[in-house]
DNA sequence: CCATTCGGTGAACGTCTGTGCACTCAACTA
DNA sequence: TAGTTGAGTGCACAGACGTTCACCGAATGG
């Protein structure tokens, strides 16, 4: 609860390495302790308390929490790109696509818990422009696996608007799925199940449906 | 921006009346004043400034901000309620259940903006009783939707269970639906003839599903 | 080795916060 | 009509807030 304490030197450690550790201690602080509420509720003075360092020290290193909330999105979402990447390039050694890829997902929440609970929250709760990074960055998600769908024909009788429809709808779902894991981390294993029972239901139907004039 | 003014006395008024005259203002004011970050950043002064009343004042109504927002949960899914009553009680004279509920929706989140922005920030970012009060209302509307779909004999084929699953599916994407019609009021028309595709894809799809074995 | 850079310090400011307390005075009740 | 109730007042407090400024001292680089 107390301080996290980056204040001690550590032996040859580079002056540039060092503002790297505090900056690191600020994120972490930061997502802490909006852990418990959120960005816009928590205060530049807990962050540099929980940190261990002098409240002026902070802006040595973020001009505001709300530039410091959209280096989170960052540090989130490229983590999550780099697990998506992971989850493309297995998926067609996959009987199937579903059992393949939300285990993954799955286990990329629960490794990073913390993080896609900030995101979950800023989604819809964060200052205007924190919301709009992560907007964005769902959308360009969206459109990966929209490609990604053309691509493997598994759409073939799909317009590429229902393509993109279709791909917006599952990101939704899985967006939905990680909120819940999030939420309640005790009850992966059914979540994981129940999700994959809908996005069963939602594929295997999809796939029968045909794309017809507006 | 200034004061609401609850101040002047209205003629023929009891003193009920009044009182909830103001209760009625501190909710309105905490709506408006969230609306630009969340229910855990503002504070009981703005709320109480807003309104044109001392700080003190307020606890004559509330004990707390949290137990304001409970009564903001209550109030928002009350009428939420109702319109979804209307939705299935006029849902069999549609050939399209989806042509006839979604408009519905659309118009009820436009003439209650404040009260659906207000559920989908806090859903997520609330204080945890807040959370858990929004969670459980949906939960149970999920549970009525299963029952509907049940007794409509549309999925004749689905376990009970599945029912379950395929009402949460459709009041997720709901959601979503809902959350994106608040974030983006002006595109009201593309979110709505969108989300009617995808809820076609979702249900023409899920309805040729069959329940199975885990 | 000497000058510079810069992450972190500590005091100070004016403002805002939640809440306690004693109060008023109009609406109510008996 | 006399007495009670209770919504709203006004003041006061101690603490937290963001931000400013001059300052330090170790790592850095010529």
């Amino acid at each position: 609860m107390g301080a996290t304490g980056v204040g001690e030197a550590v032996d040859g450690e580079t002056r540039a390495d060092r503002k790297e550790r505090t900056r690191r201690a600020i994120l972490d602080a930061a997502l802490a302790l909006a852990a418990d509420s959120n960005l816009a509720a928590i205060s530049l003075r807990q962050v540099a308390k929980q940190v261990g360092v002098v409240p002026t020290a902070f802006y040595r290193h973020f001009g505001s929490l709300e530039l410091l909330g959209l280096a989170l999105v960052d540090e989130s979402f490229r983590s999550l790109r780099l697990m998506l990447l992971d989850v493309w390039r297995h998926a067609p050694e996959y009987r199937d696509f579903i059992d393949g890829s939300l285990p993954i997902v799955a286990q990329h929440v629960r490794d990073n818990r913390s993080h896609y609970a900030f995101i979950a929250r800023e989604r819809t709760a964060g200052p205007p422009r924190v919301r709009e990074a992560i907007r964005h960055e769902i959308e360009l998600i969206t459109r990966e696996l929209a490609t990604d769908i053309a691509r493997s024909g598994a759409a073939e009788h799909y317009s590429s608007t229902d393509i993109g429809l279709l791909a917006d709808l599952i990101v939704s779902f899985v967006v939905t799925m990680a909120e819940r894991l999030v939420e309640d981390p005790d009850s992966e294993a059914r979540t994981l199940a129940e999700a994959r029972t809908q996005l069963r239901m939602l594929l295997v139907g999809a796939l029968s449906w045909r794309s017809r004039e507006a």
